[in-house]
DNA sequence: GTCTATAAGTAGATAGAC
DNA sequence: GTCTATCTACTTATAGAC
């Protein structure tokens, strides 16, 4: 049996993962609550009684789609502020690959931001806002770890100044998607290089401290 | 007629008006899609059809509720910009009076905000997209006119900066108003003037030149 | 201006054939 | 694993009594 899973489990798994895929499309582009299981059928071409066999409920579907990305949120934060590197190289690595995330699960993380008080209302995602919750205290302690080394400045809101960058870099991944749109019509190309080095400017210039302005931006830690 | 139009109609205006505030609240809330007009009704205690002597649609209440902040916050940018003071005042000017505009009618602009895909996709609200794209125009004639000053460092890129500075300011407001939550659940209370204190510093320091760090940050005209 | 009553359509979900 | 067929509930909106 175990020799043979890989052949008809696999078929089955990656089925589940199309239609995860497409709904997490639909999810992300019109909310989890406007979107149909019938659309989410059309996409996949089966009927909608079809993904019944698939998921018991298209709540089952949202929580298949954010859970892994949350957690690996928490984990990659908590695991960046307790590395052995200065605060200022943490925090940009905090950032640098938070972005990375966001580009490579856009749709994820966007569900999880657009529908936050959909989660908050549902007990079934109490685990979800335990975990982002965990991960902001994370960031807290590296800004918190600056202040001390004298990097950052004393003056920092920590909880403020989180909140704020957090909003950024998600509201600055889903506006980057294209399908948003911002208030421009006529949108720029951007690199995710180029964005990632922007919002790493942005960031860093508001928590240094008063005469590190001008410094060079620390390279990321990828063993952090 | 015009002499007795203050009795039956001011009577009027005032029912629809407390019927839209229900909606706003909703709307803003839970989503426009997701909410429905009996919820709605329940709100200001009548039955759902009885809506429909005040409204052909449901769509009407959202543009009644939408079109005046939206409008404003045109007005308001162009106002600034057109106005004779330097660059980082007017930028100033800018943030705060957004931000007191956010405050104060903050259901109508989080509805703006959060439901920015279903107005672009709705041809009855293009006028809506156009107004903000002017409004962004006019805070980018601030941000170049502060480059030209000298006072903003030359590398910025206004369009990713502006954009940036609005989502945060919209994000913010929206946060603050306690329902949303934030990814904390132990929230602090802070005062409309330290938030409005705390974005402006934040936006300054993303684009000021470099020597000018730790120069005070000038008040906002209301004559702008 | 609100109610009663209801139309016409769509939602999420289920049962059983194949 | 998908289809046919359908249930129940709920959606926006309307017609006409009061």
């Amino acid at each position: 049996m175990a020799s043979r899973q890989g052949g008809t489990h696999k078929k089955s798994v990656d089925r589940r993962q199309v239609i995860l895929d497409a709904a997490a499309r639909r999810f992300a582009e019109f909310g989890f609550e406007t979107t149909t299981v019938r659309q989410i059928a059309d996409d996949v071409n089966i009927l909608s009684g079809s993904l019944y066999h698939h998921f018991a409920t298209k709540e089952e579907m949202l929580g298949e789609i954010v859970r892994g990305a949350v957690l690996d949120q928490r984990e990659r934060a908590q695991r960046i502020a307790a590395s052995r590197l200065d605060a200022e190289t943490k925090f940009v690595t905090l950032i640098r690959e938070e972005l990375s995330a966001l580009a490579e699960r856009i749709e994820a993380y966007a569900i999880i931001f657009n529908e936050r008080k959909f989660f908050r209302r549902s007990p079934d995602f109490l685990y979800l806002i335990k975990a982002r919750k965990e991960a902001f205290e994370a960031w807290r302690a590296v800004l918190e770890q600056g202040v001390e080394e004298g990097l950052f400045h004393a003056g920092i809101d920590s909880y403020l100044t989180i909140s704020t960058i957090m909003r950024m870099l998600n509201t600055g991944a889903d506006w980057y998607r294209h399908e948003d749109g911002s208030p421009l019509d006529a949108m720029a190309e951007y690199s995710l290089e180029a964005l990632t080095d922007f919002y790493t400017g942005f960031a860093l210039r508001s928590v240094r401290s008063a005469g590190r302005a001008g410094e060079p931006i620390p390279a990321a830690m990828r063993q952090a």
